[in-house]
DNA sequence: CCTACGTCGATTGTCGACATTCGACAGACG
DNA sequence: CGTCTGTCGAATGTCGACAATCGACGTAGG
């Protein structure tokens, strides 16, 4: 029975807690549970099939991702984003992305470039058949490889947070009619500029990539948020 | 009844898994529950004399704090620090406070100076003193206020985690006999070069300070360590 | 007509009991 | 004697029911 070959997948055997958490956590950032939506615990239940006990546990560590909002005795909602809180989210971004980037360069870690040189022609092929939910998937990917990449656990916890709010917002106004190749081709000079070694040169890439990608959104908001503020 | 001018507290009514909550962190931050003790849920809700479900919320939200790890069906352990850890927290503590540096010069905001100067004195007074727990107490606060007046509410929410975790790391190990005094005066340049606004000097500061304060802790964790690896 | 109070309903918070899981020990078999 | 298997116990996971809370509505009083 020892060191057999042929390796068998390892059954998983989450809790109901875990099962509840990743299917909200979906519904939210797949813009299905729209921000202000209220996340009544009894329907909720009901309606997934499970008791309340397990629900309630998926919900805290929703709240504490920052996804949802929690007032005691009074529910829970899903989280309002207000520009504010994008430019927060995308200037976060910018700063964890940057430190992920200058961790890499400095460990200088063998053939982590081609990981990235992978990604990078994936998004490509998918670019090129015009593909914009792959696209969006491997740009997610890309960025989380960075962020992996880096080696640094701590960093990678942090990064989840921002990265799942980062897609809720991308899911609540996806991105249509831009021009597929130019994204692709976008990330390539970041990648060279790892390979590099040029640190510089790639904290300002990673800055404007990520600051352009920020501020199209925040003017797209701007559109959605309609006539309020002044 | 409108507009009482003798400002009255508000009676705050927390639910249960609030408290519990701040008493197991104080308990793991104070060091009073160390890396590696089990929490058993039977045996935590009957000494703290609530039910096992306010409990377990806590448990949760620790968890995804990183102050403990739950393993499924196995139970609650204080979460376990390696060196690699106390790096990756230090480090990327850095990066925050730096982010928090560069967006109070940036907004550059009125008299916020004047609350870092009043931290500093009230470490001076403290540490000439030689009252170490206040020192310390102090000195949170001084970093965490530097958070604060970035605001930056989502920073804010990522420096709690980390913030928790080095209070934990400083509990295992009180720096005794230091200089005090020194320890205080350390902070004056960071408030002056905000003050001047000097984006570089400040950020380069303030990165010294903290990384000088996490090579000490790493150094001393070598020696607690004692002979497990290489 | 307006204000202030009391009541109601819906929702969350808490509890104790039961079901499930998994490691560890002990015993049977080769 | 070593290995495998079956059982047991202690812990977590889940459930349904009850209690506490708070806003909103309706009503009595001025």
């Amino acid at each position: 029975m020892k060191n057999r070959k042929t390796a068998l997948q390892h059954i998983e055997n989450p809790p109901l807690r875990e099962r509840v958490l990743d299917v909200l956590r979906e519904a939210i950032i797949n813009g299905d549970l729209k921000p202000g939506d209220a996340l009544r615990e009894t329907e909720l239940s009901e309606s997934l099939g499970v008791s309340r006990a397990p629900l309630r546990e998926a919900l805290q560590i929703l709240s504490t991702e920052g996804l949802v909002e929690t007032v005691p005795y009074h529910g829970t909602t899903v989280r309002v984003l207000t520009k504010t809180d994008i430019e927060e989210l995308y200037s976060l971004r910018s700063v964890l992305e940057t430190f992920a980037v200058r961790q890499i360069i400095a460990r200088n870690p063998p053939d982590h470039v081609q990981v990235l040189y992978g990604c990078f022609h994936e998004m490509l092929a998918a670019a090129e058949n015009n593909d914009l939910k792959s696209v969006n998937q491997i740009d997610r990917n890309f960025h989380t490889t960075l962020i992996e990449l880096s080696g640094h656990s701590l960093l990678q916890t942090s990064w989840n947070v921002v990265s799942m709010r980062v897609r809720q917002v991308m899911a609540l106004l996806n991105r249509r009619n831009s021009n597929l190749t130019q994204i692709a081709y976008n990330h390539l000079p970041i990648i060279q500029a790892i390979e590099a070694t040029h640190e510089q040169e790639a904290v300002r890439l990673i800055e404007k990539h990520v600051a352009a990608s920020g501020e199209l959104i925040v003017e797209r908001w701007q559109v959605m948020d309609g006539a309020n503020g002044t």
